[in-house]
RNA sequence: GGCGAGUUGGCGGAGUGGUGACGCAGCGGAUUGCAAAUCCGUGUACACGAGUUCGAUUCUCGUACUCGCCUCCA
């Protein structure tokens, strides 16, 4: 069988990975707060731990392997949405999770066997917080329950801090009601048009941190192999989710390793709401990027390693991608035909780079049934479209007009008038590639894009060279230029 | 202020204690009416300083710089 080695933030070492039952690998990742678009960030996470459910699923077999993201759907920006717009919080959290869903099945993400939703594992909480009260390791204040981050002795050692670090650095909130600063909520009141349930401690809503321990403790037991999540959420969330559920279950319960992927940046910034180059993975998808692209962006840097968004990077990915799905169109590789290369990448704490190295050997080999089947083990060149249909050119019958203009005029040597035409076509972002078998075309977006604004154009980008324009306005635009290009 | 990560050729990006991936770009060639596409060939890079070693890009320590988390945000 082959061994998974995989980097534990709680060991700060790389180990081989040793499920606690085979036959029953248990990973939980934590999943988005539903109240707007996923953004480019928020799909990080996802496209790692699929890559590495996959990887899962074909060491110990597709039924011995068990994959968790919750939905947080209780939350104050969740409220505050609601407040906003007037429209009910189960709408709000019904229809973002329903996008959710589908961008990030667009990104070639397999949908986990539980989805958990926070607000229907309440009882789970407030049974947990009942435990913890028993066990001293939390009070009930003012209506509030915290957790009392000095009855847990390694409270700070999955992050590295220490409390009293934590103390000097002054972010916490201080309030009367809390023993020691860094107490954090696991319950608290609500109040008049938040929601809210019945507790032991009267009407109230959860902290954000209990509903990972609560739910993967109803899902998988006591313990299980594998949490993962983004970098920030080390800490505070994971580093009070571990001290929730330890302290409840025992110093060996809850996850065994413990896994984070770094952050993501858009051309070499930070992306953040403050910055303003904040957006949504469907805004990148309505650009006309194939899913199969963004994916193939992200795994070209390793997990543990900050990623920088860039449309060079992606164009990259297209031209790759493109020429991997021309070697492997009508093969049909065994399950068991991915190579042993690719696998050892993956199996060295998901080596995505190392393993795509591997494919573009393959590729380069000719080996189409070995490239195909290695490539669905990082969800790459599926039977699925991957989203390229946005690429395809909607006006063709106009281009095969004027394509019989051009191959006349080739035909009689009529270079001058052929080339112009091409010249025309290159200008519009039509890339001609004229084999012995016929010409085909594929419309390069960016060249399309600057010539469109070099045409006189409004520029639309506002915020960087990926807000721009609607793929589906460069779209239109060539079109009517062919026309153009007809009737002359 | 606390914690952590990184620094590899023009760009992106793996990896290794000892003849230096891979991709893109570039360059040369094949092909082409000319291109595009394709194919073949081509590149002695590992932040700086010291230490360990027969030998370090790879290990240790230090310096510089970059970045992230601790706050909305994964």
């Amino acid at each position: 069988m082959t061994e998974i080695k995989l980097y534990n933030t709680k060991t700060r070492s790389k180990q081989v990975f040793k499920p606690i039952d085979a036959d029953n690998v248990r990973m939980y990742v934590c999943g988005p707060t539903v109240y707007d678009r996923a953004h480019i960030g928020n799909a990080r996470p996802v496209i790692v731990f699929d890559t590495l459910y996959r990887l899962l699923r074909h060491v110990y077999g597709v039924d011995h392997v068990k994959y968790a993201r919750n939905f947080t759907d209780v939350d104050d920006k969740i409220n505050t949405r609601s407040a906003e717009s007037g429209r009910s919080i189960r709408d709000i959290t019904d229809e973002t999770i329903g996008w959710f869903l589908d961008d990030m099945g667009a990104l070639g993400a397999l949908e986990p066997d539980f989805a958990p939703r926070a607000t229907e594992y309440i009882d789970q909480m407030i049974t947990m917080t009942e435990e913890l009260i028993a066990g001293g390791f939390a009070y009930a204040a003012d209506g509030h329950v915290l957790f009392d981050v000095t009855s847990y002795d390694r409270y700070g050692s999955l992050s590295g801090r220490s409390i009293d670090d934590m103390i000097a650095g002054a972010r916490v909130e201080v309030a009367p009601y809390k023993r020691n600063p860094m107490d954090f909520v696991l319950w608290k009141p609500s109040s008049g048009a938040q929601p809210g349930w019945e507790s032991p401690w009267g009407f109230g809503r959860p902290g954000w941190h209990i509903e990972c321990s609560a739910m993967s403790r109803e899902l998988f037991g006591e313990t299980f192999d594998i949490h993962g999540g983004g970098l920030d959420l080390a800490f505070p969330h994971h580093e009070n989710e571990k001290a929730q559920s330890c302290a409840c279950m025992g110093e060996d319960s809850f996850a065994q390793v413990w896994m984070h992927n770094e952050m993501l940046q858009v051309e070499g910034k930070k992306m953040s709401k403050s910055l303003g180059n904040f957006f949504s993975v469907r805004e990148l998808l309505d650009q006309g990027y194939p899913g199969e692209v963004i994916r193939f962006v992200y795994l070209s840097t390793h997990y543990r390693k900050p990623m920088d968004w860039t449309e060079k990077k992606a164009a990259g990915a297209e031209a790759t991608l493109r020429k991997w799905r021309a070697l492997v169109e009508g093969i049909e590789p065994s399950t068991s035909a991915a190579v042993p290369a690719v696998i050892a990448c993956l199996a060295d704490d998901l080596n995505t780079a190392g393993a795509i190295a591997a494919l573009h050997d393959l590729a380069k080999a000719g080996d189409a049934e070995g490239l195909k089947a290695s490539a669905e083990l990082l969800g790459l060149l599926g039977d699925d479209l991957g989203g390229w249909e946005n690429k395809a050119v909607r006006f063709e019958e106009v281009l095969l007009d004027v394509v019989e203009i051009w191959r006349a005029h080739r035909t009689n040597k009529r270079y001058e008038f052929a080339d112009a035409i091409r010249d025309r076509f290159t200008f519009l972002g039509l890339v001609i590639s004229d084999s012995s078998e016929g010409a085909t075309f594929r419309l390069d977006y960016k060249k399309a894009m600057e010539s469109f604004l070099m045409s006189g154009n409004v520029a639309k980008l506002q915020n960087g060279p990926l807000i721009g324009v609607p793929f589906s306005e460069i779209d239109s635009w060539v079109a009517s230029e062919l026309v153009k290009l007809e009737d002359s």
